[in-house]
RNA sequence: GCCCCCAUCGUCUAGUGGCCCAGGACGCCGCCCUUUCAAGGCGGUAGCACGGGUUCGAAUCCCGUUGGGGGCACCA
């Protein structure tokens, strides 16, 4: 195997964590294990506006919760430290007269231009302006030829040199712009394969030009698809769920994620689905890529969650609902170990993200549960209250165990015609405040007497009232 | 406006010229199980965008059309 193969993550710190940029991550990653090379972390905080030391650490978690720790990875690298080797660059193609200088404002380049065009009219070009304050410093394109990318995902795609702009690789101030600056990064780090989205493609052409420009040989590229909302547009941080950090605050489960991250434009052979990470970091294949677009869709991600929560083990289970039960608004002291491991297995196979734990088992917490109105004007109809009060009488002196009062209030809902679906509903909502939940019996055994034929004649009560 | 990418069930995909009147998963629908709801079991619904080629044979190859998307900043 070549031990030489070197791909890079590198992000922009923006606050949040991009699921797409998790996809991305995840992909050069596994590629980087497979071939036994390196995987380098940078953050591009080349804008002044994004550099905050707590979203690089924000990134770093993130990569963690994914299970790309920090031993498996070279960096975190910064982009602006490197901010001398940029300018080196710069001063490189414009002595070497790949670049010159433009003291275009974008205003006079759109009136001669025209609102329907976009890009540069090279008006700078044979100008030789020299440096300056405030002039920026285009790289002057082929004006000829074309340029042939080397695309594991894509195949060759070719690109007339003679429709790329001369694009601003340096600003007034002289500082670098992405483009080059990328590059430059790129090539210190000796980066071989570039893995990232889609939506890079049309830069590429330009950035090889600059590998080449500045006398390497380019990287081999790989641009897999964007993930896209229901309306097949690429995910965007103002109109959708793409925060990396707000499925795992909802208590998805970070192997689900990455499962389902990875199914997004490639699949496992065989027909499965959710498959052990190791199956994954052994099939994964970039050239079995899906180019097209995918829909990132969350309901399929809930069920891929749901079927992780449910292979977890009880006490694995437990443990991983604890945030969700520690951050609870309930009574100080209230919730106890003990009472949520008794009904756990209950709840395991009723959750699909773990943040719904506290709905299922809040009943056992609270001092009177939360009724839910339209539950409670459903279930507390025609024999409801006759219900009520004959289970508070059987219920008084019943052996506290689960098969008892469900045998007790079979018999009491046989007095009234109703099955036993139809009788356990107002006791369900008295003591639970929901009509959906944890089995009833078990609820109320762990519930205990008390507390129940509390909440039973509380019911009572307000259907009085 | 210019450049580029993409096109199999609603969605994610399998499929790399015959094994496909297209397989799996999510969703949806029905049935079973059942103390509610889940879970589980069984079954069902639904697709190769269109038109030309190439070929004995095309979801698979080529061309075109249509449709969708991405990019074209002194952002990254």
């Amino acid at each position: 195997m070549t031990g030489s193969v070197r791909v890079r993550f590198a992000p922009s710190p923006t606050g949040i964590f991009h699921v797409g940029g998790a996809r991305s991550a995840l992909f050069n990653w596994v590629f980087a294990r497979q071939r036994g090379g390196a995987f380098v972390l940078r953050i591009e905080d080349t804008d002044e506006a994004r550099n905050r030391p707590e979203w690089t650490e924000g990134i770093i978690n993130a990569l963690a919760w994914l299970g790309i720790g920090q031993d498996t990875y070279e960096g975190p690298f910064f982009q602006s430290d490197n901010a001398a080797a940029h300018a080196d660059a710069a001063r490189t193609l414009h002595q070497a007269g790949r670049a010159y200088y433009c003291d275009c404002t974008r205003e006079a380049i759109t009136e001669r231009l025209g609102p329907q065009r976009r890009g540069y009219d090279g008006f700078c070009r044979d100008r030789a302006l020299p440096p300056g304050p405030g002039r920026a410093l285009r790289f002057r394109t082929p004006d000829d030829g074309v340029t042939v990318i080397e695309d594991i995902v894509r195949g060759k795609p070719e690109f007339d040199n003679a429709a790329l702009e001369d694009f601003v690789i340096a600003r007034g101030d002289g500082s670098v712009l992405f483009l080059l600056a990328n590059v430059v990064d790129d090539i210190t780090q000796r980066i071989t394969h570039v893995i990232r989205a889609e939506e890079h493609l049309p830069n590429t052409p330009k950035q090889q030009l600059l590998w080449e420009a500045l006398g390497h040989t380019p990287p081999t590229w790989a641009h897999v698809p964007i993930i896209v909302n229901e309306k097949r547009q690429k995910l965007s941080k103002r109109r959708d769920k793409v925060a990396l950090e707000s499925y795992r605050d909802e208590g998805y489960l970070a192997d689900a994620m990455r499962n389902y991250l990875m199914l997004l434009g490639w699949a496992p052979s065989g027909d499965r689905e959710i498959v052990p990470w190791e199956v994954i970091e052994e099939e994964f294949r970039l050239e079995d890529v899906n180019p097209s677009p995918a829909f990132f869709d969350e309901r399929k991600l809930r069920a891929f969650n749901g079927e992780y929560i449910r292979a977890l083990p009880t006490a694995g289970f437990i443990a991983a609902c604890q945030p969700w039960l520690a951050s609870a608004d309930w009574p100080a002291g209230s919730y106890t170990p003990a009472t949520f491991a008794a009904v756990a297995p209950l709840a395991q196979t009723r959750v699909a993200v773990l943040s719904e734990i506290t709905a299922l088992v809040d009943f056992l917490f609270l001092d009177t549960p939360v009724y839910d109105e339209a539950a409670w004007a459903k279930a507390m109809t025609g024999p409801a209250a006759a219900i009520l009060t004959s289970a508070v009488a059987t219920y008084a002196d019943a052996p506290w165990q689960a098969e008892e009062l469900k045998a007790r209030l079979e018999a009491l809902g046989a007095e009234h015609g109703l099955k036993l679906g139809k009788a356990q509903a107002p006791v369900r909502v008295a003591v639970t405040g929901r009509t959906v939940g944890l089995p009833l019996f078990e609820s109320l055994e762990v519930l205990g007497r008390e507390r129940t034929l509390a909440r039973l004649r509380a019911a009572l009560a307000r259907l009085a009232g």
